[in-house]
DNA sequence: ATAATTTACTTTGTAATGCAAACCGTTTTA
DNA sequence: TAAAACGGTTTGCATTACAAAGTAAATTAT
């Protein structure tokens, strides 16, 4: 039995952060990204997106990659499968806790 | 032309924190509800409920009124105009912002 | 040749804020 | 009448999201 008191203390923050909640939903859907198109996509200076993608890399959420591209450092962010496991059920969360309050 | 940068830049911050997200949506059914029966939905502790309800209030979501029942005070909070499509707003961009994400 | 600019990021500093814990005035109970 | 409960508010601290500054390599200008 769950109430809407559990689904509010169910809300992982990490996820729930607007920008990463972006990325993650976008990296379940493409699989794969790098930089430079997530930074485009979200529209986030590339100081808030490395530390974005650093707090996800380090939650286990996206795995970060790094090669040589042509010349140049390429960063690529993957969505590993917790973190797509992740997202899915953090959407799930939010419509059942929206179903709930929205009756009370 | 509105982009998913452009949904995820328009979240606002003071309705998406979870608590205060619960508190309006759960106003927005039932108009109305007192202190003891916020708390009790949500399993916030008092000091915290406190102070989301003022944060609420002080930004023209809500408003908060005092009576004396019995021979104790009841904290009653219900949701203004402005509240209401407010957070009817932020679960539709929830909505697009998830839908755009999902499709990149 | 080398200085200046651009690229692709990372690190730092700071202001905001969410939470737990402490507090407060009143009322009820022992 | 002491103490516990009620119905909250205020405070202190640790976290954190953002902007701005920094960095290292590559490119362009002079």
């Amino acid at each position: 039995m769950t109430s809407l008191s559990d689904d509010l203390a169910g809300i992982d923050r990490l996820i729930h952060e607007p920008a990463r909640l972006t990325i993650l939903t976008a990296l379940s859907s493409c699989l794969k990204a790098d930089f430079l198109f997530l930074q485009s996509l979200t529209g986030l200076t590339a100081g808030n997106l490395s530390t974005h993608l650093t707090r996800l890399e380090e939650a286990g959420l996206i795995s970060i990659e790094k090669t040589i591209v042509g010349k140049r450092t390429n960063t690529e962010a993957r969505i590993t499968p917790v973190g797509k496991e992740a997202v899915k059920r953090h959407w799930e969360q939010l419509d059942e806790l929206r179903r709930r309050a929205s009756s009370v």
